[in-house]
DNA sequence: CTAGATATATCGAAACTTGATATATTCTTC
DNA sequence: GAAGAATATATCAAGTTTCGATATATCTAG
């Protein structure tokens, strides 16, 4: 199990909500589901993120009340807090992705050139 | 410019010492070289990593007097410390290779997704 | 003598990490 | 209707990490 340093929880983040909308509990989900559970950001790494993301502009907020299925029309449903990627935000992940691009690469060329490269061609997809 | 954290700091540092025994500064410099400046690990990173390094026996050290061109013999030269890596670090890099190669892979399938991919064929190293 | 490069190393405030805890609702099963 | 699992958000606290600032000292160029 690879744990995500905040940097890339981040990166990870902030590219799930710019397929769309969704919510803390949602997104750890959709995280540990798409990285067939290779990925887990737990509840008190997800929220001080998005908590940090919506201090600094890069998604908007919105509470919804979860009613249950013919619940009272007066009943207080679960609440979930939604997060939209706004403007600034999809700007800062672009540039993110763009600096996640470059430090691959470079990193990669640090890499390649041990002796513990067993003489692969292939770029671990594969594996 | 990117800062290194630990993490890729790490691996950088064994990949830079799997080509041969080197020493502080001369990593910090060869990083930033071969990063086109890209990279940055500062003295405050890098000794308290190599440190760490060779407590768990990744690496083994061994102190050298430089000597001044036409110095006085009895004078006590600088001294640099020079890292080579272990059997134990080879093994540790071939692991955090294999390590590096699934969490790219896995952190790309959550980026190429997104809608800030601008069809770019090009990984931007033109940029 | 001065300034900048070389060389190693620690300090400390801030930020980050993470299991544990708290709170409350909803769904499923018996 | 009780129990337990899942949903849902959030904070705490103890530990680790980060990184600019600082300290020390030598070497080189002007």
């Amino acid at each position: 199990m690879l744990k995500l340093k905040q940097d890339h929880s981040e990166l990870v983040v902030l590219s799930v909500l710019a397929e769309g909308p969704s919510y803390g509990y949602a997104i750890s989900k959709d995280i540990a589901a798409r990285s067939d559970g290779h990925f887990k950001l737990t509840a008190s790494g997800m929220y001080p993120l998005l908590t940090k993301l919506e201090k600094n502009g890069l998604v908007t907020t919105s509470w919804e009340e979860v009613k249950a299925s013919g619940s009272d029309p007066d009943s207080n449903g679960r609440r979930r807090k939604w997060y939209t990627l706004s403007a600034k935000g999809h700007k800062h992940l672009t540039k993110r992705i763009e600096l996640h691009r470059q430090l691959q690469s470079i990193l990669d060329g640090f890499v390649q050139g041990t002796s513990s490269e067993q003489s692969e061609t292939q770029t671990g997809l594969a594996g």
